[in-house]
DNA sequence: ATCTCGATAGTCT
DNA sequence: GACTATCGAGATC
């Protein structure tokens, strides 16, 4: 049994604060999905905050049946299809009636990469043990390498964890089998002070806004 | 390392 | 009919 089965979710008060904040304070918490194949848990390395006034936010021209979760509730999952093939988990902030949320963008892989790589379809170029010698340095190498084809980027992280539209509106913050727990006391990144803020990955409106965030020298990112 | 392009299907105009 | 909060392959430097 994993200890990550044990770890409490956030309470639904964390996504009350001001969404760009959330989006901040989500950076190494820990995302646990329990599913019938079994756990995947890991570590926030990459966020964005989309508002209720910005033009890149699904919510910003109203309420559709697509974007309908993003305008429940805060502490729920808005999960969503797009280009045909991939899906995007955010976790929903602010009141009911506003859409605000924050699209989780990668993650360090913690516990059940088996499953990931299954789920990825990546079972035959999982790292195998060579009988050459590997430095420490070129084993880290490699091991950022595989957790970033497993979870780094928002599609890639859904698909590994079994997300889809059955998850969509799913309640976060009372336990179940999809939440968020804080950051693991061990944390190997620093906290706080070291968030960088960038412009938002694939978008076309609200480019300005410095609202994709990471921590400092966090390798497991979506891009480098 | 960085780029360009095609796949693919649901949603909205 | 146009667009999309992506990914992976292939080309090019």
């Amino acid at each position: 049994v994993s200890a990550f089965e044990l770890a409490s979710p956030l309470p639904r008060d964390f996504y009350l604060r001001d969404t760009v904040e959330v989006a901040r304070r989500l950076l190494n918490c820990v995302l646990i999905h329990v599913s019938p194949e079994g756990l995947t848990a890991g570590r926030i390395t990459e966020t964005e905050a989309y508002t209720r006034d910005d033009p890149a936010c699904h919510g910003y021209r109203g309420q559709t049946p697509r974007n309908a979760a993003m305008f429940g509730p805060p502490g729920h999952a808005y999960v969503y299809f797009t280009y045909g093939t991939h899906y995007c988990f955010n976790a929903v902030t602010a009141p009911r009636g506003a859409a605000e949320a924050v699209l989780v963008r990668s993650v360090e892989p913690l516990a059940g990469l088996e499953l990931m790589a299954l789920r990825r379809g990546l079972v035959k170029k999982a790292p195998t043990d060579v009988s050459r010698p590997l430095t420490e340095a070129a084993a880290l190498r490699a091991s950022i390498r595989w957790a970033r084809a497993l979870c780094g980027g928002p599609g890639k992280l859904c698909q590994a964890y079994g997300l889809s539209r059955e998850r969509n509106g799913m309640d976060l913050a009372t336990g179940g089998p999809l939440w968020i727990a804080p950051p693991l006391p061990d944390s190997r990144v620093s906290p706080d002070a070291d968030i960088i803020a960038t412009p938002r990955i694939g978008i076309t409106r609200g480019v300005e806004l410095p609202w994709r965030f990471y921590v400092r020298d966090d390798p497991y990112l979506s891009r480098g």
